[in-house]
DNA sequence: TATGCACCTTGTAGCAGCTACAAGGTCAAG
DNA sequence: CTTGACCTTGTAGCTGCTACAAGGTGCATA
């Protein structure tokens, strides 16, 4: 697969998959004869799952630790065991806070269905939760 | 409330209060007499909305959005179902990955508790998601 | 009263994560 | 043989902060 293939597929850049290249975030890739970059499923796999961890609000820091979770075959299974550990406590805040985001949203449309006026508590329904 | 107070409230840098309120993004704060940036419960509901928006992925441009949401009381109930409508789709997108990928490190970490050496498959679990 | 710290302003500059465009070149399909 | 996708290197712009400097005010405390 070429760069323009892979950059359609996942809705990225050429100029971006360029960059995470150079960034270490994708494997280099193989080139062929005539000098292109030439992408796998594997690459694809891994692109479209940077691109939405990014969208998900994980730095490129921590994109880079979900990555080296994924080939970890010389890694000892308590620091897996503890890089999990810590993203999950990430991710289930996320969870939580974009539920109570949505559950609001969805209150709201169904106020506006029913042509009431009703408050938009969008705004307390992330403020209001006690967070460490 | 000062800035500073504020600050430590939302774990935000004083200079970034300034800069969102710059941006528009937090409304102008009443000054005190002696020229200190006075702030009420909303701007520290306000501002505690807006980080955790950032946090989770969204722009400052989809801020300003969902906190359009929020004062509404000018706006036809259906520019508001609109933008809700097209908001909750976004955010239900993002809880569904996100849970994909909880339940991911959530099976390694289980693997892990039972000595098993299990392949990560972190990465296919938000790459395969078949999304638009 | 003096020291020190939080705050004010304006301005400039840096980092992260892209995105764009330019210059100069290769490759392959119509 | 032209057109368009690709290659390289380099530079510069955008967003969303973050930092620091310069010069000044407010205010609590030794």
């Amino acid at each position: 697969m070429r760069i323009g293939e892979l950059a359609q597929a996942t809705g990225t850049k050429a100029e971006t998959i360029r960059y995470y290249e150079r960034e270490g975030i994708l494997p280099y890739a193989d080139r062929t004869d005539s000098n292109y970059r030439d992408y796998s499923e594997d690459h694809l796999a891994t692109l479209t799952f940077v691109r939405r961890a990014r969208e998900l609000g994980f730095s490129m820091a921590q994109v880079r630790e979900l990555l080296a979770l994924s080939d970890r075959d010389d890694k000892p299974c308590q620091d897996v065991d503890r890089l999990a550990r810590s993203q999950i406590d990430d991710v289930q805040r996320k969870i939580d806070d974009l539920t109570a985001m949505r559950d609001e949203l969805s209150r709201m449309l169904a106020a506006c269905d029913t042509d009431k006026i009703g408050q938009c508590r969008i705004v307390e329904s992330l403020a209001n939760g006690a967070r460490s």
